[in-house]
DNA sequence: AAGTGGTCTAGACCACGGC
DNA sequence: CCGTGGTCTAGACCACTTC
């Protein structure tokens, strides 16, 4: 019969989507079946082969539980460990309402250090952006974005304020961003952040350093971040 | 034909075994091709499903790389993030003498916010095992565990400052560490750690309150950890 | 053009789970 | 017992890369 393809997807991408989209309508909760392999190779007409190929591949995603001799199920909705996130997107999820201040948007040089963190060279000029983050009025975190100029040189003129930076590396630049590698670690506030986030001079600070790569491994973004540590908890998941 | 399944193993998985033992010989480098569908098929006489299954799951585990029109070649050695290690672990893996001295190991009770970590009745009794650690003679950390009395009674008494406590509990006690949920954050010294780990009272340090869970996702162990900012840098990847 | 991975078929037997 | 997922066969066509 060969793959049909129609909507050009190949038939366990298609089975995918159908099993997602009922998930996300609601139709399917955590703990449901969502049908054998070979009921879905009978509805979709397709060979038991590629059905267990659409399932493998959401179990792998961990949308669904696959227990042998009993089932399929959907699985329990995971907490996001370990994701990269925009800004915006952290609070949205925490069901917040992002709030943040433009301090500077402008162009540096001569920084060799965080040209290095790019795998830029020495004196390239770069775009920085610093912006303070706060819940209501209250500021709990600065965050200093560099990103190279040659290839975001208009990045300093666009509405940062209103826009998240990751969305408008995608639509602009179609640019996606894969993961990123952070060094934390803690400091004491100088008087310039001790002002910004409203504490104490030498106050204890959570440092976030983060060197975000494109989905093709390129250094796009490094991200010093700064924050309060009664405001902002950092979480991670470890695997053995 | 049906599987021969010597050994017990499914097919793919000697094929995947075989693969592994070549690059942990040395025999195969990254970058080197492991050998195309067709041929491992024909060399293990198994179906090309059943050589693509093999392949498919070590791309999943990061050891190949797959690049279509191309070949099935050796992935670089990856860097382990967000690993669970025990300290001793992670000494070793830098090339650094583990080290440590034991503060304290004694039983506590009636600490609900601790047992409460350890999804325990409030007034549980645990034990509590305190250590400072440090390369040299400079101290870096400060960790202190908490585990359940019932289940680790005779802990105290055994000899931790030589043998790592993952170690201990998996050969006394048979349990398995699979996976840790990490809090971090920052805050100042106190002037007990201040003094134990020699720096001044207020000085920021990097706090990880760290639950470890078995591979059967009961909540075992839970660590605090103090951490020197300059001796001491956490890495993490996040991916999208 | 030859070889590779990616997708797919239409069957098969096995071990295991729940009734 | 029957249905489930887990493994496997012996073929096939496609899109792609490499030469």
């Amino acid at each position: 019969m060969l793959q049909a393809r129609r909507n050009g997807l190949p038939a366990y991408k298609r089975i995918q989507e159908v099993i997602l989209k009922r998930i996300e309508k609601g139709e399917l909760h955590a703990g449901d079946p969502v049908g054998s392999e070979r009921e879905l190779a009978r509805a979709h007409r397709v060979s038991l082969m590629t059905a267990r190929h659409a399932l493998a591949g959401l179990e792998r995603d961990g949308m669904v539980e696959r227990r042998p001799g009993a089932g399929t199920f959907v699985a329990p909705p995971k907490i996001h460990f370990n994701k990269l996130m925009s800004y915006t997107e952290q609070m949205l999820g925490r069901g917040m309402a992002p709030c943040s201040k433009l301090l500077c948007a402008k162009m540096i040089e001569k920084e060799p250090e965080i040209a290095a963190r790019l795998a830029l060279a020495p004196n390239s000029r770069m775009v920085k952006i610093e912006r303070v983050r706060q819940t209501q009025a209250e500021p709990f975190a600065v965050e200093t974005c560099y990103l190279s100029a040659d290839e975001f040189s208009d990045l300093i003129s666009m509405s940062l304020a209103t826009n998240s930076l990751f969305t408008v590396l995608l639509n602009r630049y179609g640019v996606n961003l894969g993961y990123a590698d952070e060094q934390v670690d803690a400091t004491g506030a100088d008087k310039r952040m001790a002002d910004l986030l409203a504490v104490p001079e030498g106050a204890p600070l959570l440092r976030i350093r983060q060197v975000i790569y494109s989905t093709t491994a390129k250094p796009t973004i490094y991200v010093l971040g700064l924050y309060r540590p009664e405001r902002h908890t950092l979480f991670i998941r470890r695997y053995r």
